[in-house]
RNA sequence: GCGGGUGUGGCGGAAUGGUAGACGCGACAGACUCAAAAUCUGUUUCCGCAAGGAGUGUCGGUUCGAGUCCGACCACCCGUACCA
């Protein structure tokens, strides 16, 4: 053979992998394990070059910690349940399993030939009895442990998708996947008590170091912690059993500022009243229709209606203030009702003006006079500010400061207590849809809501079901829900709606471990694997995901299916960037754009056309997306350039953590680099060259190859690995050492490429004489002592500008470094005899001369 | 609004407070070739023939020395939003 040709090397490695079950995951306690886990994909038929990026990351993290001596877990599944396969069924018929594992085998099939070390023995769909059956015993055990009930709850139901939403799965007032807008329904549930771990999945937080800042933060503000004053009101001509109105507040310290009462029009006074008063019904149904749309939340105004209720203020009770019901009040936040203080909150100054309230200011700014507010004055917290109307604490104090002093003054006056509130509301899971794990439980007209039995486990999904129509097939199924109560034994009706598919997601990595197992977990097997020690994705489940699977790790803790050390299940998180492409657009004769394949452009000096010659727009770079049709499917460039191409694209020149993009003339330069090495590699084994002075300075440049690669993958830099291995090759190239020298070297490029372009480095491996394959081989390490080098050549600099530069033995001290340098002719031009104030020597870096 | 991030050649990007632009793409020149492709060898921040000068979004500061640290601002990107 002549020349690199990936499609003869590529699959025959891939054979020999396989043959040797080199990626097989084995737990050896006599070695330290290694848990490498990217995102698993929703198994859509096509992998695209996101795919490739995010799993060749993993696969170069797998295979250096394999050869640095780890035992390694690298697993791989499918997230197989959810909507797009109800749609796929519902528009082209045919059968949601059938369509989910046709595309599962089309999937792995195209991975398949990434050359991924990938564990395959361990895969499984979600949507395999074995694995969902295990999620009901869980289900089940978890409603033991009281982290599972049900209630009636407004809930966020898709018209579309004819579904309830997670508020998270709400975008702007829309169906994440429907892009329905949103409307508002009571139903009964089934919810996670995720919020009783508000304050610990906060706190945990804090332990997560190797996570980046920007996922914490945003889970932060998602579980949203506040520290308030609750208090009751006690009401003045309120209907029975509501004399007392209960308010939260984050700013007690404006106690004095208030000027009204506002309720929720989903609070039980309000619906107390909407019974008895059409005036009130009909204004709170209008509420509700406003609903959740976002330019419905943006435009709409503040309203309110008085309900001519009053109450009276907690520290004087001749003071009293209207109570309201008012659209922007939130019913699952707080009570549900608050005191608005219009001088120091937007919306309560808005109301305040609208109706003709008082807007009495409590503080201003440090040292100005009290003047006429056209909008509320919201300084930060801890700014401080002058208080008029304070009633605890300083006259000069922060807002912060104010909120404690109120919270301590309140509490010793019996006007309420301190309280800690959160934004993160339980996780409801209930969906009504086929295509998900079912909820095992049964309902029975004598024993209500009863768990199923374990032994009766998995709740298998029915086959034969129809989507001709709209709604749940399992609630319109003839026979499906017929059941015997576990309890009592009568005829019962089983539930019908199935999980969201988040709880699926929530507890795959832990799974992996034992993927097989008659339960859940095994205990040894996730005592060994447990944590995931590199989990790779991206940043659109910094989360939901992510803090949905922190709650599972608990839960399974506390039911016994993970041990306490995996509470935390993933010890560091990266979240790649994503690969994007230009974009090349025409217009039709309406002036509608028209998107181009990029394989259907010819790109030249001055821009793009098409085959025909036709002037096409260049937009800049996105997300690669089917719409805009500037996507590469990976399928064309393996078939064209081979994996290891497409491999060593998406790992150089972008950083992993941003969005690298993708362009032809790249690809082709990557083949050709790949192809070089290769021919560099096959030169050097008929090299006969003796051994001589070079070999030594190879012997340095492959201890500084070794070096920075391995910086670079364990810094997550594998753009700076890519460069070094570039600059090695140039090196290698160029070397007039010995055959012998350079045939180390090669090996030595073949260990350090492994990680990358296994398939390549397999066959440069062979070609050097090395022993088995290089997937094996342990990790390369530096000489110490040839990384240092033995000349040093040190710029000088005159008064903080380079003007010259001397070459010095490494090690020379710094005063004869100094006699050399000042001795330079360049040095003694620029210095012109002008004394020098200062000599700064920074051994093996630089020497600043100050005159 | 609020929170976070990013600004460096034609482009992607390097640079523990110490030679700014490593490495790659693109471009240009040369070699090989009848020619082209491939390959190899150079050049490539800007201004300037040169000597030299300027230069990391803008303005200021700290320092012998700043892309890097500090302050103010500008631009773009991402997240989030009636959460009392």
């Amino acid at each position: 053979m002549s020349r690199y040709d990936p499609a003869e090397i590529e699959p025959r490695w891939r054979k020999a992998w396989d043959e040797a079950g080199v990626f097989t995951a084995r737990r050896d306690p006599s070695r330290p394990k290694y848990y490498v886990l990217e995102m698993f994909p929703y198994p859509s038929g096509r992998i695209h070059m996101g795919h490739v990026r995010n799993y060749t990351m993993g696969d170069v993290v797998a295979r250096t910690k394999a050869a640095q001596g780890f035992s390694v877990l690298h697993p791989m599944g499918w997230d197989a349940f959810g909507m797009p396969a109800e749609n796929a069924a519902m528009e082209r018929g045919g059968h949601p399993k059938d369509w989910t594992y046709g595309n599962i085998r089309d999937m792995r099939d195209q991975m398949k030939p990434l050359g991924l070390s990938i564990d395959w023995s361990r895969e499984f769909a979600t949507c395999d009895p074995e694995y969902y059956g295990q999620q009901q015993a869980m289900f089940l055990d978890m409603l033991e442990a009281g982290l599972v009930y049900r209630k009636n709850a407004v809930v966020n139901w898709d018209p579309v998708d004819m579904t309830v939403l997670a508020n998270e799965q709400v975008i702007d007032g829309k169906g994440w996947r429907s892009g329905a807008a949103v409307e508002r329904r009571e139903l009964t549930q089934w919810f996670f008590r995720i919020s009783d771990y508000s304050a610990e999945l906060l706190a945990a937080l804090e332990g997560l170091k190797d996570w980046p800042e920007k996922v914490r933060l945003m889970q932060a503000n998602w579980i949203g912690q506040s520290r308030g004053l609750q208090f009751a009101f006690s009401t003045v001509d309120a209907p029975e059993g509501f004399d007392r109105l209960e308010v939260y507040t984050t700013r007690p310290d404006t106690l004095l500022g208030a000027s009204f009462a506002a309720i929720s029009p989903d609070h039980p006074l309000a619906k107390h009243l909407e019974r008895h008063d059409p005036a009130v019904a009909e204004f709170v149904a209008e509420c509700r229709r406003i609903g959740t749309s976002v330019e419905a939340l943006e435009t709409a105004e503040k309203r309110g209606m008085d309900t001519g209720i009053r109450v009276r203020h907690p520290f004087d009770t001749e003071w009293e203030l209207p109570v309201y019901i008012a659209n922007f009040i939130l019913m699952d936040y707080g009570t549900g009702a608050i005191f608005g203080c219009p001088a120091h909150d937007q919306r309560d100054f808005e109301f305040a003006t609208k109706y003709g309230l008082a807007i009495p200011p409590v503080f201003g700014p440090e040292g100005a006079e009290e003047a006429e507010l056209t909008e509320a004055f919201v300084p930060p917290k801890d700014q401080p500010v002058q208080y008029i109307r304070g009633f605890a604490g300083d006259e000069v104090q922060t807002g912060a400061a104010a909120v404690d002093a109120a919270i301590a003054f309140c509490e010793a006056q019996a006007v309420g207590r301190g309280v800690t509130n959160y934004r993160l509301r339980d996780w409801g899971i209930s969906r009504q849809r086929y295509w998900g794990c079912p909820i095992p439980v049964v309902h029975c007209d004598a024993c209500g809501v009863v768990p199923e039995r374990k032994e009766n486990l998995p709740i298998r999904l029915p086959d034969d079901v129809t989507f001709d129509v709209p709604g749940n097939p399992l609630d319109r199924h003839p026979t499906w829900r017929n059941c015997a109560c576990p309890s009592c034994g009568a005829p019962a009706r089983r539930e019908t709606d199935t999980m969201d598919t988040f709880v699926d997601s929530s507890w795959y990595f832990a799974r992996f471990t034992s993927p097989h197992a008659a339960t859940p977990t095994d205990a040894a097997e996730a005592d060994y694997w447990m944590n995931v020690d590199q989990y790779i994705g991206g940043i659109e489940h910094a989360i939901l995901h992510l803090l949905y699977s922190r709650f599972f790790a608990r839960a399974m803790h506390r039911t016994g299916h993970l041990p306490a050390k995996a509470i935390e299940p993933f010890n560091a998180l990266f979240t790649q960037g994503m690969v994007t492409h230009e974009i090349y657009m025409t217009r039709d004769d309406k002036g509608r754009p028209v998107y181009h394949l990029p394989e259907d452009i010819q790109r030249s000096e001055g821009g793009a056309t098409l085959k025909d010659g036709t002037a096409v727009e260049v937009i800049p770079s996105a997300k690669m997306s089917k719409s805009k049709k500037n996507v590469v499917d990976p399928m064309n460039i393996i078939a064209a350039y081979g994996a290891d191409t497409a491999r060593w694209f998406v790992m150089s020149d972008s950083p992993p953590e941003r969005d690298v993009e993708w362009t032809s003339s790249g690809a082709e330069a990557t083949a050709k680099h790949l192809a070089r090495v290769w021919r560099i590699a096959d030169e050097i084994t008929r090299d006969e060259t003796a051994a001589n002075d070079a070999d030594r300075d190879l012997a340095r440049a492959t201890a500084r190859a070794i070096a920075d690669v391995t910086a670079g993958i364990e810094g997550f830099a594998f753009n700076k690995s890519v460069a070094a291995l570039y600059a090695f090759t140039n090196t290698l190239s160029k070397s007039t050492a010995g055959g012998e020298a350079k045939r180390d070297a090669m090996r030595v490029m073949a260990q350090l490429l492994q990680p990358m372009v296994p398939h390549l480095a397999e066959e440069i491996w062979a070609m050097q004489g090395g022993t088995g394959l290089v997937a094996q081989a342990p990790w390369p390490k530096a000489d110490p002592a040839l990384l240092i080098a033995d000349t040093v050549t040190l710029p000088v600099q005159i008064n903080g500008k380079r003007r010259a530069e001397v070459t010095v033995p490494a090690d020379m001290p710094a005063a004869e470094v100094e006699k050399i340098a000042l001795a330079d002719e360049a040095v003694i031009k620029f210095i012109a005899g002008q004394p020098v104030k200062k000599l700064i020597v920074v051994p093996g870096r630089i020497i600043n001369v100050v005159i």
